[in-house]
DNA sequence: AGTGCGTATACAACGGATTGCGCAGCACTT
DNA sequence: AAGTGCTGCGCAATCCGTTGTATACGCACT
């Protein structure tokens, strides 16, 4: 439980439509979390019916209107309450580990392209968050260091993953040497 | 999707119960991955009836009867199936960074302390991983190989989080201390 | 003129996951 | 004698999340 007060965080500093927050979900949170449009505007209507939040209606040219949500007082309020009690263990769900661990009835040369790809994505990510933690870190702004610290998060994350997409690799491709040359 | 699959990945190599499979994920994949009895009990139903798995029922004194599972030709072919297809990304879902996240409007010293505590945790599960790396490294058997990988997921998972605990720590101090100061 | 992309919101349906409850016996402690 | 914890199984309700579909307008490209 809590895509819920992840959005009530996002939404501390800043007045954002749930389209802002679904592409805020795909950056600093989002690289380590994940969430779609579809739940974040349901979360955000279920918050709006119970107060937690407000908004106001923006009429625009050119684009669509949106929503601008914000936190009410009783948001704010469940926000300090929630930030008060301890936090459920972490989980990941990760489909390629335990395609690694079934390793010996899949094919070797698919397991290896499909590390690949996922390692190349990883990079990616990596590289933005590392300019996104950049600038941050020259922004030198204090109240910056929460955000800064989500950012480390995702790098550490990414770096840790690849690092492992080397041993597997490795792994992988000496099993396939040893297969070929029998 | 995919409790589903994990099940069957770790039926390949033997036969187990859904309490055993309940234990085997709160260590090797577990403490990557995470799974309730509940969930698992239902998913050995739903596979069972699929003709994924088949079970034979063993009486045991002292203990309660238990159901041992194990794959059908079926479910082999269903796990090289999706070992086949491209896995989805991998996701995490981690309260306490969001915490962090939101730590403007947090106690910074109720952070810390729940930082020790996740510390502990991941420090036990480290040294837990790095025992049972160990002793699949000496053993040398050569289908322990993805049994080890998994594992060195899990180590590599620790260790990222505990160096950006540190991270975190140092910048939390830090701030308590101008605080303090102020 | 048609296709696709970006901004913006939203419902419906299904399936997966969590939480709460319940049963049952043995072993060990207090 | 009562409480706690481990082995073992399971149902029911609810909640969370995913996928599919829909609408609407403007802009750019072909």
């Amino acid at each position: 439980m809590s895509l819920r007060h992840a959005i009530l965080v996002l939404l501390q500093d800043q007045e954002a439509s749930g389209y802002d927050l679904a592409r805020e979900f795909a950056n600093s949170i989002g690289l380590v979390w994940n969430a779609t449009h579809q739940q974040i505007y349901l979360e955000l209507g279920k918050l709006s019916e119970q107060d937690m939040v407000h908004y106001r209606h923006v009429p625009q040219e050119g684009k669509p209107d949106k929503k601008l949500y914000s936190l009410t007082e009783a948001g704010r309020t469940e926000l300090v309450r929630w930030l008060k009690k301890p936090a459920g263990p972490a989980r990941i769900r990760d489909a390629f580990m335990v395609k690694v661990a079934g390793g010996s009835l899949a094919d070797t040369q698919v397991l290896l392209g499909e590390l690949d790809s996922l390692a190349k994505q990883r990079r990616e990510r990596l590289a933005t968050f590392e300019a996104l933690a950049q600038r941050l870190d020259e922004s030198g702004r204090d109240d910056n260091v929460y955000n800064y610290l989500t950012v480390r998060r995702g790098i550490l994350d990414q770096r840790a993953w690849l690092q492992w997409a080397e041993e597997v690799r490795h792994s992988l491709e000496h099993r396939s040497a040893d297969s070929t040359a029998s």
